[in-house]
DNA sequence: AAAATTAGTATCTTTAAGGATACCAAATTG
DNA sequence: CAATTTGGTATCCTTAAAGATACTAATTTT
């Protein structure tokens, strides 16, 4: 028991970061942070992300009910994507994740003056 | 302008998780929330990582000031690796992080009873 | 009806992360 | 002083993520 929590400690931790983490997946939460999105869409706004990475990665995100995907019933060509419920109870973080990214940036740019 | 602050979007996103992403560097820096650990403790709490892998996880956090190692001054053998400053900012997050992903399990397990 | 757009597939290749295993010098413990 | 522990290195290897490039059927636009 006591073993057991000791691992889940790091070990939800890597199984978010598994969900989100890699190059694009969590881009393109934050993509469709603010509205759903076309595939070409998320393509643009990503760039220079690939067709090919694009594709699988959004099944990902689908499979692991982390966005939905709208086909139109008779326009196969429209496909809307949108964070589901529970991926938008993510946003929260990604917002964090950002203000967080820059504020390091800040303290590394600080780090390299004193440096020099 | 504009484009620029769309870029910015995810970006920032992206960058964040390169310094936390990967299978070990969320995890160890979820492992020394609680307290300051030595490098076999760590070894210890992360199994099964590798004391190489283990190494150069630490050196890139190190590098990017997430974490301090405070290394023995007449014994080289004693090596103490704790947040920085900035690094303990980043804790809150990893809260976050372990709640939504425990979150996330429940919902797949409902879906997967769902779906049979 | 021709041209362009949409939402992808199909291959092939490169790169990086990380595991397996063996080894090691310095320090500590018994 | 011998054994063990600490905090790593050094090599070699496997796997997965992702890029490059070319192609495409269905739909929409002109």
């Amino acid at each position: 028991m006591k073993n057991k929590e000791k691992h889940l400690l790091y070990r939800d931790v890597q199984d978010a970061l598994e969900l989100i983490g890699g190059r694009w997946r969590g881009a393109i939460m934050a993509s469709l942070c603010n509205d759903p999105k076309r595939f070409t869409e998320l393509k643009k706004d990503l760039e220079p992300i690939t067709s090919r990475t694009l594709t699988k990665e959004l099944r990902y995100l689908e499979q692991n009910r982390l966005i939905i995907a709208v086909r139109g019933s008779q326009a196969k060509n429209a496909v809307c994507y949108s964070h589901s419920e529970h991926g938008s109870s993510f946003a929260p973080l990604i917002l964090q994740l950002r203000e967080w990214a820059i504020k390091h940036r800040t303290i590394m740019l600080e780090v390299l003056k004193f440096d020099q």
